[in-house]
DNA sequence: GAGTAATGTTAGGTCCACCTAAATCGTATT
DNA sequence: AATACGATTTAGGTGGACCTAACATTACTC
């Protein structure tokens, strides 16, 4: 005989606590899936900077535990559940790293670390109160949306700056967040979110691309312009 | 061949990251041993609900580690390497419960659990920016004195309510901090630190303890009494 | 000082999350 | 259609941190 239910008290499906592992495959997985493709079992295991063999493992168990759906030889996709604790994970990340710039002087290089740890084990209700406390951002320190508490997610795609039209007015919305090194130097060109740029010219053969930040002229060479996210500046 | 060391730079003795469960033996074993005592090893399985034999265990390999100085059937003791680590996590413990409470609203009540988990995982660097944050604070909402940065911490001994001379004026200098029913009632009483409070009357057999906390007149047990650590009034 | 109660340890087992080495699958090519 | 290569999985193993059950030691009491 199954449960009655009423109308909206649902017993809490009880999210039982994922342990730290599972919550950065989850969201290794989200990225990937993002992306399109379904996350391949090499690819988790590259960013993860783990043996290959062991997503074999790990997979199991998150289907297991009804988070992913996973065929053999066929990749992983997250199913509801598994999507829900990805962006449950990723709003706290990024809300995280908005409160150590905001609240605590952090500079944006520096606070991925830090967040990918605190991120397991800062309780919903911390969360909360680090969002209220700086206004409930929208964004991260490197532009990257923040999931509402309900869970949803501004997903818009975004051109890169490398593959921005030459000539064509831009905004930066977002940068890469993981690199130290690359943020401070996307830093000292003037490239964070909110910065108007434009694509001057695009040399032949991958070559450097021309690009004017507010009034400075620089040189960038296309991986590091592919890890910029801009929208066209509608004037 | 040794290696020749300098005057002050001593390649740092690595103190290599411990797992969250370390550190809370650590923790334990300390609390233990600050009350006199070598901590016994069912004490420390009760205080971390954990079954005896994997204490008996663990503290085998906090020995390997060098943490602990052992011997069978006799107890643990910190090294002082363990010390130094026992009191790294209090501070970040500590600072990390006034934190919450001075910069985010929480109730003294309910700032334990967040800590004991957060404790892990946050960075030196973030606790010294919580700490300046608030204004270097010298004790925890509860009283309890915050570990300096370089490891010393005031140790100073109270008495408890419970044994302070009838008809002397205390003042409340630490209670006691995991039961948050308990915190919830100390405060209705008005039993916070600082606050001056007079021990007016010990009812025969253990009986109920009548204080004077403030112009209210109060009775509470002893067990209740005896979380409270009070110091008397210098006047 | 013997016997028992309390305390502590060993033995053997589990689960998680990783590893390396050795199959195996899928497909891209010839 | 056979093969070779890369991607993936299986097999077997490790260390950490826990468990229960059985055994050992210490301490206490009479």
């Amino acid at each position: 005989m199954t449960v009655r239910r009423r109308k909206k008290s649902k017993p809490a499906p009880r999210p039982e606590p994922l342990t730290a592992p599972v919550e950065d495959y989850l969201k290794a997985i989200y990225a990937f899936e993002r992306d399109g493709h379904a996350a391949a079992t090499n690819d988790i295991a590259q960013r993860l900077s783990i043996a290959p063999a062991s997503v074999s493992g790990m997979v199991q168990r998150l289907a297991d535990q009804g988070l992913v759906a996973y065929e053999r030889y066929r990749g992983v996709r997250l199913t509801a559940a598994g999507r829900r604790a990805a962006l449950r994970t990723l709003r706290r990340h990024r809300v995280i790293e908005a409160y150590l710039v905001h609240a605590l002087g952090y500079g944006w290089d520096s606070v991925h670390d830090e967040a990918e740890r605190l991120e397991h084990s800062a309780s919903d209700i911390l969360i909360d109160r680090m969002a209220a406390a700086i206004g409930e951002p929208v964004t991260d320190p490197h532009g990257a949306p923040i999931p509402t508490r309900e869970g949803t997610i501004d997903e818009t795609p975004h051109q890169t700056l490398a593959d921005a039209p030459v000539g064509a007015r831009t905004r930066v919305v977002r940068v890469g967040d993981e690199d130290p090194g690359m943020l401070r130097y996307l830093d000292s060109l003037g490239l964070r979110p909110g910065a108007e740029v434009m694509l001057t010219n695009r040399a032949p053969f991958d070559g450097p691309l021309t690009i004017e930040v507010g009034s400075a002229t620089q040189q960038v060479g296309a991986a590091l312009a592919s890890r910029v996210l801009v929208a066209s500046v509608a004037d």
